[in-house]
DNA sequence: GGGTCGGGCTAAATCGTTTTAGCATGCTAG
DNA sequence: CTAGCATGCTAAAACGATTTAGCCCGACCC
């Protein structure tokens, strides 16, 4: 566990920084050059080789001048360790299996990133599977990812019933799994700098989109926008409320939904007749779709109404007027997944935190403004 | 390569179906069942294990009690093989490696949402290395990848120098490179396509973005284009052809430089002074930029102006007015690079296609309509 | 000169499979 | 009675590393 060798990604690193590539001249003959062969042809053991190669503690005993022979000598045959064997003589892989709805999805993609550029960074790969939130898949992946001798699991939005037989780390997890730490967005500061905003901006009648029932954000969300409109003096206006039906999956329905989803809502709001002057609504795409409605209802944003999102997705900095909104650090949550996961299984004794809060950020744009009169 | 083994992706697709799972009600305990277990439960040797778990030609001299006997023992004890020995024996891992950029850019996360669905249809895992746009990564991924024994590669949007020691097939490669597929779109199609839609609406007069000169695309795009434009008897106005500057890495530049480059070059081309009534962008985010630099000036879409984008992003849906576009099918390009990629892989020795052509789509939307007066 | 110690290595077991070569046993044919 | 041949299995050698337990040799000590 302390000892610095060759199957130590620190070490890995390294080495592939310093170049042990083949060198440019000499084509790749056909076999790849084993332990076996550098040892051969230096007349020493394949142990000795391993243990240099290795910068094992027991490579101590061996002189200076046999290591660097040894080095050279894999350096000019251009020996790469087989990462198979190694894996399997050490029970290690270095690499963890990713569980997702599916790819394409802007949600999914963005923590991905975050995760792969964290676990490359780490010297980990990792294998991702897409379920198409099809329940039976996730069993069938994890019994796949398990065969492969993945060491831990990121769960990007897949919610599963039973405790895990692997460490692992859960992004938008919908229940709390016994050992699984799941990373969430900090609700409480989401709403605070959103209404804090308006506030300042002189809003003081503000329409809100819950999400939809089943999807785990809303819920806490929406217990943080009370907690936090109290804070600010703001009273709510329970018919300003509309709750988003979207679909059971949660974040699964697609973006034009969403989109004719607020379209539909933000027309609501203007016929329920009571007055408001800016709309915090519980995504960015039901943003898009109620400034949609009130635009082509002839109001104008955001001189007649502000309108605030929730994500930040690619498209709303492209609206006209481009969204205000408070960003999903979707990124940053995939890389602490990946970073608490890696953490796990560094200290797989150790206690984990039930959950990692992660702070959003509010991006002002145009679609909010001093509200007009009264607010 | 003709047996039917359980190393086979079909028949692991079986098994998998079969619900292999331990029962229900058994806890794991500890230690992970070996085919020696399972030998040693039956009184049996692991060879003959061995030969019925993965239905082995072999097998045909155990008769079919023992099989049976064999199968309930697996089934009960919960067997299930070690992919990373079994690898290590079979010279095989199923598994083949993904360069890309980044993950979080949607041209390459679409692609990958293909390449997933395909090969984990066909029973392969991936490797995915991003190396955000550095070449010297580029190398250093490479030695992983087959340090770590993936059978193949797929490069998305990633430029390579020299011929690679694996089969391989790109996606968006920038260059012809010996033995590696290119899947590309049709850009004779796209151009067709977008022109004749145009010229059905009476649009005579026609602006230009052309691609970044370092991207791959921009020329054979703009021959197509050219081309296109004698078929349908289209004068293409020089005045009204501007090339964008981008980034040198091609698709790589961030969407918000694309969208402000748009707004940019839309204003150039109004102040230019020669007359359109339709700008065919290089892709959607300057599209929409554009969009933006026209409503600005006063100019209404599609009644002054008809715009019509390349890609179909996600908000190209999302604007106002929505942007009709030349959608790039990005998951059935991942998918037909992946469909490629095993096809090399299951026929080494045969010749293979130089380039896979995908039809690109016309998404008609609001952006377009009818020419006023002379178009 | 015998014992001990350290220096410089190596033999062999191991990881969990697959696969080749072949060993008993019993039956049949000649 | 014996060669031949199924039948039903198994021993053992891979695959390419890592790692434990020593081996051999010379120097040193007393």
């Amino acid at each position: 566990m302390n000892s610095v060798n060759f199957l130590d990604p620190a070490v890995r690193k390294m080495s592939a920084a310093r170049g042990t590539s083949p060198p440019r001249g000499e084509p790749n003959t056909g076999k790849p050059v084993r332990l076996k062969d550098v040892a051969a042809h230096l007349g020493l053991s394949p142990t000795t080789v391993s243990l240099v190669m290795n910068r094992s503690p027991a490579a101590k005993g061996i002189p200076p001048e046999t290591q660097e022979r040894v080095r050279a000598a894999a350096e000019e045959l251009g020996y790469r360790p087989n990462f198979i064997a190694r894996s399997l003589r050490r029970q290690r892989t270095f690499a963890v299996g990713v569980l997702l709805p599916e790819i394409s999805e802007g949600y999914a993609a963005g923590v991905l990133g975050g995760i792969e550029d964290q676990l490359l960074q780490e010297g980990y790969f990792y294998l991702v599977a897409g379920h198409h939130s099809k329940p039976d898949l996730f069993d069938d992946y994890l019994q796949l990812l398990t065969e492969r001798s993945v060491e831990g699991l990121i769960l990007v939005n897949t919610p599963i019933e039973d405790a895990l037989a692997l460490p692992a780390v859960a992004v938008a997890g919908h229940r709390d799994i016994e050992g699984v730490t799941n990373v969430v967005i900090d609700h409480e500061m989401a709403a605070r700098l959103a209404l804090a905003h308006l506030a300042e901006l002189g809003h003081r009648r503000i329409a809100f989109f819950k999400g939809h029932v089943h999807s785990a954000d809303t819920e806490s969300r929406w217990q943080a926008i009370v907690a936090a409109s109290a804070d600010v003096g703001l009273e709510i206006d329970p018919r300003l409320t509309l709750q988003l039906s979207g679909d059971p999956a949660g974040e699964e329905f697609s973006p034009e939904e969403g989109y004719r989803e607020g379209d539909v809502f933000g027309r609501k709001l203007l016929e329920v007749g009571a007055p408001f002057s800016a709309l915090f609504a519980f995504n960015d795409v039901s943003a898009i779709g109620a400034m949609r409605a009130f635009s082509e209802s002839g109001l104008r944003i955001p001189d007649d109404v502000s309108v605030v999102g929730f994500d930040d997705i690619l498209s709303a900095a492209f609206q006209n007027p481009s969204l205000t909104t408070v960003r999903q650090p979707l990124h940053e949550m995939g890389r602490r997944a990946a970073a608490e996961l890696l953490r796990k299984l560094a200290a797989p004794g150790e206690e984990s935190p039930p959950a990692i809060t992660i702070e959003p950020e509010l991006v002002v744009r145009d679609s909010t403004g001093p509200a007009r009169g009264g607010g």
